[in-house]
Order: structure tokens, then sequence, then C-alpha cells
DNA sequence: CGATGTGTTGACCGGGTTCAAACAATGTGG
DNA sequence: CCACATTGTTTGAACCCGGTCAACACATCG
């Protein structure tokens, strides 16, 4: 149907209320979709806890799963023990998808906390597909979703510098979270640095370091209790944060 | 049909002949993907040379594309006019699937040398697939296999040294050349070190540097004409320079 | 209480960047 | 044909960001 997830902007709108439009749209988006799914599909649901392996690396492939609450981590493990954060899942997120063309999956997904995942036969999706266009629809958006993100994190890799990717991360999150309708100016991370580390490409200490320094600059703050509370006032300070620090110099290109 | 791209192995093959075995299939599966696609669909080909554009970031999105032969890049341009390469692709390869979430594409796909795509509407795709499982099996593997090869750029550039990367880069590219029936031994690197570079998340300095190690230590070697030809005698050999350098001292981890 | 896991911060070091110079390959125009 | 410009590659030297190692703070939990 060649739907689009983000309508034409309206560019008289102020840019404030626009995010928020975007995220009204988004969150909507996510719950059609959750409600499409469980009315044309046979779904087997599972609520799971922090650590919960979804599937592992090498498991043979044969459901598609969707993120119904919770947050998931998928990890790349290499033959050598090399082990790779290579991205995160929120609601409506689907997981699984490496496994289509393998036969079976290629990373490990894990449950951050307690969620509940539907999952369901690839075969039977692949089936129902043919009779509900819109169900197909769903499913390549994701995949094209989840491609298009992972090049962003390709992007803030190999043109950021520690402390910008780091604050690109919370924007990210923030950002995610927005757009399922939470808050997002108290979160709470449920990953250790070293996790963050992993997935920046940096080692924790940088990524201790670099939190640091947003809070003393007043780009984040922590909360009064633990530090894995972060207080984002305004996320757009985030990427203010993240320009600032692609010019070293005060480039006045105009 | 739940087709798996690699089938079930044979542990008794060496692994030479097991690698060739692999190739042959790959080989064989994007020539029958090829057929299938000009069997089902109306298709547009389209002849392309060295710097053409397939298309850009932000044109709106109506076509997808596969690679009849030529190699292509895509490349990621942030507003902020940060620009990263974000992948490769070769004959049998799909572009453009980022655009069907968004509606709009969101990188450019560049032809890197004379080449030819053909491209055809995704509504029509999308119809076709109602009626052609195969189609649709061959798009969910090609989206599959993006999406797999997209996590395999963030584990080396998150875990590798430069060097590493280095040779995982060319170990990758001869892979995927051999992986359509074309020799390794003796390859054209159709990108300068600064695309490299950037691809790698390094500067061409360190490309540089890192090649002419390599070439020293007789994993790679460079042809009498130009130092864009580099000969591969061995592609296995690659691998083991990048195990190599995971364990910087002399590790007897059994 | 000690034990364990996590986060912060400092001091030092090293791999990769930056800056610079020289060289190679290719093309252009006289 | 050579002089010259252009673009890409190589290599060296100095510098710096982020890694490494270490000490300490601060939770939670048995």
């Amino acid at each position: 149907m060649l739907t689009t997830a983000t309508a034409a902007r309206a560019p008289q709108m102020p840019a404030a209320a626009q995010g928020w439009r975007d995220n009204q749209q988004a969150s909507r988006r996510i719950a059609d979709a959750l409600h499409t799914l469980q009315d044309k599909l046979p779904i087997q649901r599972r609520v799971v806890h922090a650590g919960d392996k979804i599937y592992q690396a090498g498991d043979a492939f044969g459901c598609l799963h969707v993120v119904h609450s919770g947050i998931f981590k998928i990890i790349n493990s290499a033959a050598d023990g090399r082990e790779q954060v290579v991205g995160f899942h929120f609601k409506g997120d689907w997981l699984g998808f490496d496994g289509i063309a393998a036969g079976q999956y290629g990373c490990d997904a894990v449950a951050m906390d307690t969620g509940e995942v539907w999952s369901f036969r690839y075969q039977a999706l692949f089936e129902a597909c043919a009779q509900h266009p819109e169900l197909l629809s769903l499913l390549h958006e994701a995949m094209s979703r989840e491609i298009s993100r992972d090049r962003e994190s390709l992007l803030s890799l190999c043109t950021l510098s520690a402390d910008a990717r780091v604050a690109d991360f919370l924007r990210y999150w923030a950002e995610s979270l927005a757009q399922r309708g939470l808050r997002t100016d108290q979160i709470t991370l449920r990953l250790t640095r070293a996790e963050i580390g992993n997935y920046l490409g940096m080692k924790l200490e940088t990524v201790s370091r670099a939190m640091s320094r947003l809070a003393r600059d007043k780009v984040i703050q922590f909360s009064e209790r633990g530090r894995r509370d972060v207080q984002i006032p305004d996320v757009a300070a985030l990427s203010a944060f993240v320009q600032r620090s692609l010019t070293p110099a005060g480039e006045t290109l105009q």
C-alpha cells in the first residue's frame, strides 16, 4: 500500500510540536500494527524477565517475534568469542529477521527487563501475507526500518567522537521511548556502562567519563538515586551537543 | 518456503572444498533469483557508469532495484553534511530497502563502475508477491541478508583493530566476488583509500599503512601496475590475520 | 558484616589521527 | 614529445583521544 511512516511535513509548524506529532503518529502506528497482527495470526504470547533469551545464534529459524512490552538487546557473537551488542528493540519492533535467509538465527535476543513477546511461525505469517496485504506492508516496513536503523548506527560509529556517540545514544534511546508514548525527561537505563560501551564501540570508562561531561554541561542530569537514572530535560539539547562536537573550532560555515 | 541459503554442512568435507561448494550454491542462487525476477515482473533495465546515482537520499520511494552487474556503494548522508559509506552491493543484491518504511530513500546509491541495474515498481512487486510466493521468499531473504551483513559490519567496526578491519574488508570483498563466480586471486579495488577508510571508520593514511603491513606479511601482494590491484593468493590467510590480531599476546587458550 | 558487582576518577600509554612532504599515475595543452 | 596540473598513494613525525591499569566509592545481597 506504500503507506509512509512519517507523512509530509508541515514546515510552518514549530519543531517541538512537529516532534510531538511525529511521536504520536509512531505510537499510533505501533498500536495499530500489534492490533493487526493479533487479528490475522495465531500468536504465541510469552512473558519474559531480564536475562531471558528469546532465541540464540545457531537456533533453527522458524519464528519471528514482536516486542509487546519491555526492551530487548540483540547480540552478535562471532565464532572466535567476540560479542557485540548490535541493537535494541522496543515495543512494536520485530526480532529474528536475520534468521530468514540463513535458516538459523545469527544473534542472541535477550530481554533486558520484564516484558512480553509475541511469537508466530514465519510460515504462518508468510501464508497470511498472501491474503492480507496490510500484513505484508507491516512486515516490510519493519524490516526496512531495521535496515535504516543499522545504517544510522554505522554513521554515528564512524563519524562521531566518543562523547558525541554517548549523547547520540541517549538521544536515540529517549526518542525511542517518546515514540512509544513514554516520558523521556526521566529515564532508567537498563544497561550497564559496559553494555553501552560495547554497543558504542568504546570502553566502559569512556562511557562513564562522557556521561560525567554531559552532566557537567547540563545536557543531562543524574537522579539522586543512582547513576542509572538519567534526566533529560531537553532531548534537543543532546542533538545540539552532537552538532557542537562536530565542529571543534567555531567554524562559521554560515 | 523457508528455503535456507546455505544447506546443512558436510563436516567431513575439507574446508576449501566446502567453501567452493558454498560459493557455487550462492552463485546459483543469485542466477536463479534474477531469472525468477525477470519472469514474474515488468523490469526496467538500465546501464550505468561509474559515478551514476541510482537514487539519492530524499528521492520519493517507488522502486526497488537489483544489481545485475557492476558494484555499487551506499552512502548515508546526515543533514549536517557527514557522509558515510554504509555498504557495497554486488550482483544479485537489492538496492533501496530503506525507502520502504520512510516513503523516501535514506541514502544515495552510486555505481562504482559500468554495470546494469534492474528496477521495478515496489507496488508491482508487492502485488506479484501475493501470486508468486517464491518472489516473496526472494525478497525476504534479500532483506534478511542485508540486515545480517550490516550487523557483521558493526561487529568488525567495534571489535577489530584498524589493521584487522582492513584485512576483514578485503576478505569480505574477495568472498563477495567468489560468491559471484569471479576470481579473487587478483582483484581490482574500485575504491580509493579514502573511501575504504570512510567505510571502515578510519583515515586514508591508516588504510594505506595497514595495506602496506599486510603486503609486508605476505597476506596480500600488490600488482606491478598500480596499488589498486591487489593479489590475494589465499583468502583464508586474511581470516587468519584477523584472528591473529585478536590476541595481542600469544594466548594459549587451547 | 564481608562479598560482589557497578560506577567514577586519575595517571599513563599507545594506536590512530593530523600535518606534511614526496612520489606515482593520469591527463591536458602547447 | 615534454611541461604541468590533478588526483591518489605512501611514509614520516608529532600529537591526542580513547584504552589500560589501578584505586576508590557505593550500592545490593547473602
